[in-house]
DNA sequence: GCTGATGCGTC
DNA sequence: GTCCGACGACGCATCAGC
DNA sequence: GTCGGAC
């Protein structure tokens, strides 16, 4: 009987492994380790050493950094503001002592560990880690994780500590990929990982590498890795991708992927990161068994909340809450709705292998969609046939790229943030994102013309970054006087990608001897930036006043975010910076009212206003024309975010002052824009969307889904009154014809009027 | 028992 | 072209510490 | 989710 293979001979492997550059000779010695060194009982128990983040038998931790060093520092019985414990505890914070290691938690870690371990291997085994790992993951409290920690550390030298706790921050800075980990373990690891996500499971049946394994099906109760879409600048890159092919394009839904496997009664919900989500079983379950009709069946689609009252698909991040209040009995208009748009498994047999084209069939064959908890995406059918009248459909079938921009422009307008494009002849693969699927999401902001910000802070990054700030905290303008510089920046949102290397290089460079450094909570933020005290918000230095900082471009997802983490009322969704303008002073930082003013002036459609308590709000792209600009972004911005420019134009009257106007549509034959136009020659303003400052809204025709959003606003106005009242050069009453919405649907096709 | 800090998981 | 690590926002759950 | 960098 051979001994167990010891953590020491995995680590002496992962030292090496981490020293080498060249990824053959990294392959290699991986390799070595597997044939020569690990016995095929212990694959599974290092495997999950080597790929932490693959495994899911094992729950999580409970600890990141930050916890992490309260319990070494308990752990190695250290005082709380010993030198060593304040190292742990200010791991990322650069400076003259921390050296190479400042960033890295487990090199800071292993500093400390030297000097209370000793060099001898504990000789710990790897199952003996995986029982005391184990027994981590499902420890009750701080102390007991603490104890383990000291159990471990007993057990071990520093080095093997270090790995340790690179193994539990799940991150061991291998530069090895997951591919190459698999390859080596087996030719075949990797595609039957893709379509179990079970590291055992692969680990016990693939152990004898010169044993081929025929391409395994997926099987209903192992999550698939998902198939990804890839992103795609616009609709003509989509097409040229898709050339020649039978094209579907789909709404791109705004909520969780979800696989959904049903067997019978029992049903899971799997995630796009192979998690089971039990807690959709009580508001799911049911309707997943009545009316997917086979026993058993793997769907792959998106959960959303649908909402009654409003007869949509309610803003993203809404699914917990329903979930929630499901559980807790409370009655609402809202509940969970899963939108199936493919299927992977059906009775017996994996349908990965037919077209899409057939899988939509059988889709349509074996899902009873019910309105608002159950709907299907196929062209001609599903959810299209029960929509709105006039309201745009949610997938179809493309015949070139005109119909794909049309969609596009549609789906933005109506509805969410993108489209996804798909070839109908494709099969479905596990795991892929080489471009069998694309996304097509809009520009929303205009990078160089809205968010320019002011960076406040700073925060030391990790990893590659370590030692240095990576991130910034930024800040809006307070609303300047007259004639003024504003004088306080109000924090807004933190960001910390879009530069390359050397641009962030160059930016440190320049504010590096205003840095102020910030000691919490000894020391309050300096007086001319106001901040919240989250403590998300504490940056590691401060810069030391606004005159000497630097104005960034932010970029983001249209959406914006009511946040409650900055002083800001909304910060950004994916924010990323564009560049950094050198060529702006301070002052001319955003500020505030023109930034809630952008976000009030294009609230979509999609979200729910102030009063329904939603929290999305959208950002306009508020143009100021220059020939340069209009041309470079001319296909990136749809136009209908696009404002009318109006700074041209001359009053003619002045009746419609103090009134703003929102067009759900307009008249054939005519554009939004000449209709702005003439708001503004009679002294109106406009809005570019449904908000509570609009007082007039105006409509051509009473369909499609944004008149469906202004009835609930309020009435309707006819744009006929508007062209009346130009022509006529007066107010003109508006009790009688044109209230649209209480009205049977004739229309009154003026087209009297010219100007 | 409440609150703030922290971690997890979604996008 | 592909992969990976370093980053962003939120909501919710959990636990420490008062 | 986005992004830049490495291979």
């Amino acid at each position: 009987m051979s001994a167990e293979t010891k953590l020491s001979v995995l680590v002496s492997m992962f030292e090496w492994i981490q020293k080498t550059k060249q990824t053959s000779k990294k392959r290699s010695k991986f390799r070595k380790f597997l044939d020569n060194f690990c016995k095929p009982e212990d694959y599974f128990g290092s495997i999950r050493l080597v790929l932490p983040g693959l495994d899911r038998e094992r729950g999580s931790y409970g600890l990141k950094e930050s916890v992490l060093a309260t319990c070494l520092v308990d752990a190695l019985g250290m005082s709380r503001e010993s030198p060593d414990a304040l190292r742990l505890f200010n791991w990322r914070k650069g400076g003259p002592k921390t050296g190479a290691n400042a960033g890295n938690f487990a090199l800071v870690s292993a500093e400390v560990l030297q000097r209370r371990q000793g060099m001898a291997s504990g000789g710990l085994s790897i199952k003996e880690l995986n029982d005391l790992l184990d027994r981590l993951a499902s420890a009750e409290n701080r102390a007991e994780k603490t104890s383990i920690l000291s159990t471990l550390i007993n057990k071990t030298n520093a080095q093997e500590m270090k790995w340790i706790i690179m193994i539990i921050l799940k991150d061991l800075k291998l530069g090895v990929s997951e591919k190459t980990i698999f390859h080596e373990f087996h030719p075949d690891a990797e595609d039957l990982f893709n379509v179990t996500c079970d590291l055992k499971l692969v680990c016990e049946k693939l152990w004898d590498r010169s044993q081929r394994h025929k391409r395994q099906d997926i099987e209903v109760g192992k999550a698939v890795r998902p198939q990804l879409a890839m992103r795609v600048s616009d609709a003509h890159a989509a097409w040229k991708k898709l050339h020649g092919k039978e094209v579907v394009v789909e709404c791109k839904f705004d909520g969780d992927r979800i696989q959904i496997h049903k067997n019978g009664t029992e049903v899971h919900y799997f995630s796009r990161n192979f998690l089971d989500h039990s807690e959709y079983v009580d508001g799911m379950s049911d309707v997943i068994v009545q009316n997917v009709l086979a026993d058993r069946c793997i769907l792959d689609g998106e959960m959303l909340v649908w909402d009654a009252s409003m007869n949509r698909f309610a803003e993203f991040g809404s699914n917990q809450e329903i979930v929630k209040a499901a559980k807790e009995g409370f009655d609402s208009d809202r509940q969970l709705c899963y939108v199936a748009f493919d299927i992977l498994y059906l009775r017996d047999t994996s349908v990965i292998h037919q077209s899409l084209k057939e899988r939509h069939e059988l889709l349509r064959k074996v899902v009873k969609p019910l309105k608002g908890r159950l709907e299907i995406l196929v062209p001609n059918g599903g959810l299209n046939a029960h929509r709105l009248p006039g309201e745009p459909c949610w997938s179809l079938i493309a015949h070139n790229v005109d119909g794909v921009e049309e969609f596009f422009k549609e789906t933005i307008e109506n509805r969410d943030e993108g489209i996804v494009l798909k070839d109908l002849g494709s099969k479905w693969e596990p795991s892929d994102r080489s471009g069998k699927w694309l996304k097509l999401k809009p520009e929303y902001i205009r990078a160089g013309s809205d968010l320019d910000v002011l960076i406040i802070g700073g925060y030391y990054g990790s990893g590659r970054h370590g030692g240095e700030v990576a991130q910034f905290l930024v800040g809006l303008a307070e609303h300047p006087s007259a004639n003024e510089y504003p004088r306080r920046f109000i924090s807004f949102c933190r960001v910390g990608t879009g530069l390359s290397d050397d641009e962030l290089e160059a930016v440190l460079t320049k504010l590096k001897p205003y840095f102020r450094k910030y000691e919490y909570p000894k020391k309050t933020p300096p007086s001319f930036y106001q901040v919240t005290n989250n403590s998300k918000e504490r940056p590691d230095v401060w810069i030391e006043s606004p005159e000497k900082s630097v104005i960034l471009t932010i970029t983001s997802d249209i959406r914006t975010i009511r946040s409650e983490v900055f002083a800001a009322p909304y910060s950004l969704r994916f924010p990323r910076i564009d560049r950094v303008r050198y060529d702006k002073p301070w002052h001319e930082c955003l500020d505030m009212q023109s930034f809630i003013e952008l976000v009030h002036s294009s609230n979509g459609t999609t979200q729910k206003g102030k009063e329904y308590g939603g929290l999305q709000h959208n950002i306009a792209t508020q143009v100021k024309y220059s020939k340069r600009r209009e041309k470079q972004n001319a296909s990136v911005v749809p136009l209908h975010f696009i404002q009318t420019d109006v700074s041209d134009v001359r009053g003619e009257t002045l009746i419609f002052s103090n009134m703003m106007f929102y067009f759900v549509n307009v008249p054939s034959g005519y554009s939004l824009e000449s209709m702005h136009k003439m708001v503004a020659e009679n002294g109106g303003t406009f809005s570019m969307n449904l908000n509570n400052s609009v007082t007039h809204c105006v409509a051509a025709e009473s369909k499609g889904i944004k008149f469906q959003a202004a009835k609930v606003h309020g009435d309707v106005i006819h744009y006929s009154w508007v062209w009346d009242c130009c022509s006529q050069k007066k107010l003109l009453p508006l009790q009688l014809k044109l209230v649209l919405h209480s009205f049977p649907l004739i229309y009154f096709f003026v087209s009297l009027f010219s100007f």
